[in-house]
DNA sequence: AATCCGGGGTC
DNA sequence: GACCCAGGATT
């Protein structure tokens, strides 16, 4: 039988029941498809859950506010996708008349869709035949074939890439995509993959040469930055703080935080001459008590931050000039915010409700 | 071609 | 601690 058809023969007996594998619509469809970039299936089904819910249609989705948007996607990370799934949507809805592209050529232009999400959303929604190849295909295929190519290099893409199209099923493209990529998921796992009851282990190349470990070669990462960072939490009147919203390059890009003071290594003596602080402070009377005294490591991909933070206590009776910026301390929790400032703010409340 | 962008699961 | 996850955008 041809590899492609073991595939899919496996896969109607193997498959796990999930609410995008019960419709062919291309809104809910591509929105699974953002959603599980780099992400696991445990991991983004909550969010595909809320988000089909909050959102019935592209419509819902695009008239939203993008706040909104980010709120929703707190926790899941790598939040451009948030980002580019509304603009996708916007214009999805205003200029396409809430038609999604019907091919992955025109897919491939939307922002946010790549190679694999663009095969993705045409193979299922469309029956196109294109390949999709992502980090079960790259483990599936280099195993198979017994292929040491390091999968990210240029060279690697394209090869991979040629090979996936060669073994295309054009007779049922979206089984044999969801195929591939479930039995790299349940079957040809990274570690300890079931090679003794595999349904391709008569042909496959890395068992032979007893290489099945080793593969897919991956070349390694860069080094990982350790940045310092002092978080300020200003506690005004007891009803009052601070918070700033994440704009520019960098990290949690639209996301909301506390004051920060970043500073090299875990040096603390220079917080209270800083000019963020002294700014807040002006002349009024105030109080700083350290949350933490250990370091709270948040481990992003490429960066470890090794956090502090500070209640900032400050009393004035006089009446504040509004600060775009101050907000209600009751109102914090509905800002979206990374999953440390977030962890942060559990614990700030939980600790105020219990010591008082 | 290399780097950036999260958070969580697994071994 | 190292690796991985239904990758994409940027430089």
């Amino acid at each position: 039988m041809k590899f492609s058809k073991k595939l899919i023969t496996w896969y109607l007996q193997n498959k796990r029941a999930m609410p995008w594998r019960e419709t062919k619509n291309p809104y809910h469809i591509w929105l699974s498809e953002i959603i599980l970039q780099q992400t696991r299936v445990a991991q983004g089904l909550p969010y595909y859950l809320s988000f089909t819910k909050a959102f019935p249609t592209v419509f819902d989705l695009a008239k939203a506010e993008e706040e909104k948007v980010l709120k929703l996607w707190q926790g899941l990370g790598y939040y451009s996708r948030a980002r580019n799934l509304h603009a996708t949507a916007k214009y999805i809805a205003e200029e396409l008349n809430g038609v999604f592209p019907s091919n992955y050529k025109e897919l491939l232009t939307l922002k946010g869709v790549g190679d694999y999400t663009a095969s993705a959303i045409a193979s299922i929604c469309y029956n196109e035949a294109v390949p999709v190849v992502d980090g079960n295909v790259y483990r599936v295929l280099s195993r198979y074939f017994n292929i040491d190519t390091p999968i990210n290099t240029p060279k690697g893409v394209k090869e991979f890439k040629e090979l996936a199209i060669e073994l295309m099923d054009h007779e049922e493209p979206d089984a044999y995509n969801q195929a591939i990529m479930e039995f790299g998921a349940l079957q040809c796992k990274p570690k300890s993959p079931y090679c003794i009851i595999c349904p391709l282990n008569d042909s496959c190349m890395a068992l032979k040469k007893g290489t099945v470990d080793q593969l897919p070669v991956k070349l390694k990462k860069t080094k990982i930055k350790k940045r310092y960072f002092n978080y300020i939490i200003p506690v005004i009147n007891d009803t009052y703080t601070i918070i700033n919203q994440r704009t520019g390059n960098g990290i949690w890009q639209g996301l909301y935080e506390f004051p920060l003071i970043e500073s090299e290594k875990t040096d603390i003596d220079t917080i209270a001459s800083h000019s963020l602080f002294t700014k807040m402070i002006k002349d009024k009377p105030y109080d700083i008590i350290p949350h933490n005294n250990e370091p709270i490591v948040h481990k992003l991909s490429h960066q470890h931050l090794y956090t502090r933070f500070f209640i900032l206590k400050i009393d004035d009776e006089s009446v504040f000039e509004a600060s775009e910026e101050m907000i209600l301390m009751r109102d914090v929790h509905s800002y979206p915010v990374p999953i440390l400032i977030g962890n942060f703010i559990d614990s700030f409340f939980s600790k105020e409700l219990t010591s008082s």
